[in-house]
DNA sequence: TAAATTGGTTTGATGTTCAAACTAAATTAC
DNA sequence: GTAATTTAGTTTGAACATCAAACCAATTTA
């Protein structure tokens, strides 16, 4: 009640970071889990970050997808190579520029790929449930904060 | 606007998803880098982690503290042998029970584990940036939906 | 007091990652 | 227009985190 703007008790501030670590290696687990029953049983949840990077439809090159899951192009030839093998993920050579290499998924890596959306749309839907426009805006608000809070520390 | 309850447009289920994992990574990314700048270079996430979940005062023993990070009891064996090797956490025997070891953080440990918690603090702060109560009970509300979903997934 | 259980460590293997050396293609500079 | 440089991606060798299983020692149960 009589909480202060910008001035969080330690009740909150408990709740809030708890529930924030919590629930990420929570999510986590869930998608591993998940995985392991499913068809999908050969992926791992590092894996279907990457089959995410790759996404549906722009075929990205190897350093694009490299510099956006922050891994080396070392690594990520590595795992692309286990990915084809497994059978989601194709390498196409460009046509323009003989150096690169393009990532695309399989149909099967696009099934995956949509399985694993649904996943977060419940997600996110169960973060919102039962909440009116207006209170939706406020978690908007809330995740904006943070966002800006995150960017000007890394500047 | 014509937002109905329970269902979410395309548009911010793209924002709120993009934004829950931009977060997390970024929140790692930075804690890392701040670690790698700091005092305490030589520490790694994961590592502190651990040591979170050691805490200030209780006692913990090595299999509590296996079961709260899910890691084998082998793991974090070798995990707490090289945090003590650097000092930052001390193994003490149980008195009552000889095969139990308890943990506990140094000094050193201690400082670490409140730098880092001041760090959440400071994120916990810019996530409800100026909002007034009610707005918080909305955020507190949204994370509850979400930690239910997550343990209905699991029960 | 013998057998089973429990807490923790050790061992050997696997998977993920990196940095650095490398190859091939494209671009720039002379 | 060739030589030097840069760029895209691969390979290699090492480091680290993790696990499962075998193991040891202490405690509990039968």
């Amino acid at each position: 009640m009589a909480e202060e703007k910008n001035n969080i008790s330690k009740a909150d501030f408990r709740f809030m970071n708890d529930a924030l670590v919590d629930v990420y290696d929570h999510i986590m687990r869930i998608e591993e889990e998940t995985l392991r029953k499913s068809t999908f049983r050969d992926i791992s949840v590092k894996e279907i970050h990457l089959i995410h990077a790759i996404t549906l439809h722009d075929h990205k090159t190897s350093t694009e997808v490299a510099n956006e899951l922050r891994l080396t192009k070392g690594t990520l030839t590595t795992n692309v190579k286990t990915l084809e093998r497994k059978g989601y993920v194709k390498r196409i050579n460009d046509e323009q520029d003989h150096r690169v290499t393009r990532l695309t998924l399989t149909n099967k890596g696009k099934l995956l790929y949509r399985a694993h959306d649904a996943f977060h749309r419940q997600i996110v839907k169960s973060f919102i449930k039962g909440m009116d426009g207006n209170e939706v805006k406020v978690i908007k608000c809330a995740l904006i904060n943070l966002e800006d809070f995150l960017s000007d520390i890394t500047q």
